[in-house]
Parts: structure tokens; C-alpha cells; sequence
DNA sequence: GTGCTTGCAAATCGTTTGCAATAGC
DNA sequence: GCTATTGCAAACGATTTGCAAGCAC
């Protein structure tokens, strides 16, 4: 356990979330792990100490944090949704051969963009998401105020 | 149907794809449609042309058409896979409201960067997908040889 | 006729839903 | 006690798998 579980309960506060043990123990595993875990990555460690914990508390609590922006959602496999509490901007590979996702830095010495490369990892495929409201959502939400 | 079938097959003959009907018609669909379609949408469509077309042939051909780079995986959504034909790097928003996947140009002076908007959507989250082989794995293979 | 492709049906698996039990103010 | 949260079990839905039938060279 490296994060305090003070500073854990005083950011769920500060968020507006009520602070439950179950919540405080997610969003603990999710800043000392930060290996892009799976709900059943997350749910298989922490049933150690919380026997009846369930993967849909899981679920619903990263859901919310989600939708909080405490974490982000990454797509990137297509198999399963895998969480990241580290909010600032950065990027993803994804290794079509083992299936690890590696946190990457384009602004890295690293990245070599003639060669396609980053970090010594060959790109084939690259892709921008972004995630909003669209604009017609947007004036939808304006003419109703 | 606004492309010529001919080039299709050029170019999976080109692919060394053997051109078979079904892969013709999904092919030119990708073409004609290019508004990121799931293999329902795909299937729904084609089912009227080729009353005996299963979903399988299609998932099947579009995961050849991946290997092959004739078309990317889109899952920015985490529900379903969409297909893009589209391989120039260009990039996708997802609106969290009507779920709809727009294309959008970073080049594009309707990019505003400071203001978090893009074509008038506006940008709560932003993410880079990169795929390929990761370093571990292109040193296994190298082994191998 | 051999090998690849197709397509049905069943299985798989990540995720969601319904709902009753529980916890916390 | 009231409301939100938890968690079990069942449902759901996108995708994969097994396998038999069909097609093309």
C-alpha cells in the first residue's frame, strides 16, 4: 500500500463521492497499479480483502469515476475496457502480438516518427479518439434551457 | 453503388485476397459507406443482396481485411468493433450523448485547441492509440530466425 | 479432389440489469 | 427510517468456435 488512504478518502470528498470502503479500495489499487488493470484484474486482487466484494461494484464504481473524470476508459484492445487513473494526456501502444499495453511519450527522444517507431516498438496502426458532446448534442441542450 | 466493382477485385487480387463474392460486396460497402459501420449494420444491408450472408463471413473478412490494412478497427466506443476503410491517419470523436463517431481534421482551422473544441464538438477526453509490435516481441522473433 | 471459404448453431465472455439485502447518516 | 450502495444471479449482446456443406481451381 504506497498511497495514503487519507489522501484517497479527502480526493473521493473533494469529488463529491461518497467515500465507501469499497470505492476507497478501487480507487487505491488504481493509483499503486498503474498497469492499465481490467475490472477482473482489480476484482481478483481486492476479494482478498474484501471477501464479498463483487465485480459489479466494480463496475459501477469505475463507471462513476469514469463519468467523475477520475479514470479513463481504454479501449484500445476491443476485448475489454481496461482503467487508467492518470488523467493528464498521454498515449497508448498495444502490442498485437502479446496483447500488453505500454504507456508511451510523443514527446520522448524515444519516438521516431520516419521510422514509425516509439520507445523501440514498431507502429503499424495509429489513432486518435476524442470523446465529447457533439455539437448537435450541444444545441440540443441549448434550445431546452 | 458508386464504386466500380473492378477496381474492388483489383484490389484484393493486388492484396492477394482471393476475390469471392462476399468479400467483393463487403469491400465495396466499405467503400460506398463510410460512416464507421459495425458488422450489423454491414450484415443488415448485405443480407438483401446475398440472402444466405452470415455475420460469421463478415467478421471473418473483416479481420483478414485488418491483418491486411485495408481497414482499421475503430473502438473507441468499448461496445462494439466499427470499421473504417479509410487508412490515411486521420481521427475519430465519439460523442458520449447520441454515441454517434464523427471524423474529424486536427489540420482543420475549425480545430481550436485552447477552447477544448473541434468542428464544434466539444472535447472532454483525448486519447492516442498506437498498434504494433512491441520491442519484447520484436526481439523474440529476431531470436527465432 | 483438395484446400479454402462459407454459414449455421452453439459456446464464450465482458458487461449490464433486476432486485433484495445492507450500510450509513 | 430513508436513501444510496452493494452484490448475487440471471440476462444480454458482441464475438468466436466447431464443424459440415459448398465452391473454385
Amino acid at each position: 500500500m504506497i498511497t495514503n488512504m487519507k489522501h484517497i478518502k479527502k480526493e473521493l470528498i473533494d469529488q463529491g463521492i461518497k467515500p465507501t470502503y469499497q470505492r476507497l479500495c478501487i480507487l487505491e489499487y488504481l493509483h499503486d497499479n498503474l498497469v492499465h488493470p481490467t475490472v477482473d484484474i482489480i476484482y481478483n486482487k481486492l476479494v482478498n480483502r474484501i471477501p464479498t466484494m463483487s465485480r459489479t461494484t466494480i463496475y459501477n464504481t469505475l463507471k462513476l469515476f469514469s463519468k467523475m473524470g477520475i479514470v479513463n476508459e481504454i479501449t484500445i484492445s476491443g476485448i475489454e475496457t481496461r482503467y487508467d487513473i492518470n488523467c493528464e494526456f498521454h498515449h497508448h501502444f498495444l502490442c498485437k502480438k502479446c496483447g500488453k499495453i505500454y504507456d508511451v511519450d510523443l514527446t520522448n527522444p524515444c519516438f521516431q516518427m520516419e521510422q514509425k517507431k516509439i520507445d523501440g516498438h514498431k507502429i503499424y496502426e495509429a489513432q486518435s479518439y476524442f470523446k465529447g458532446i457533439c455539437k448537435k448534442c450541444l444545441e440540443k441542450s441549448k434550445n431546452k434551457k
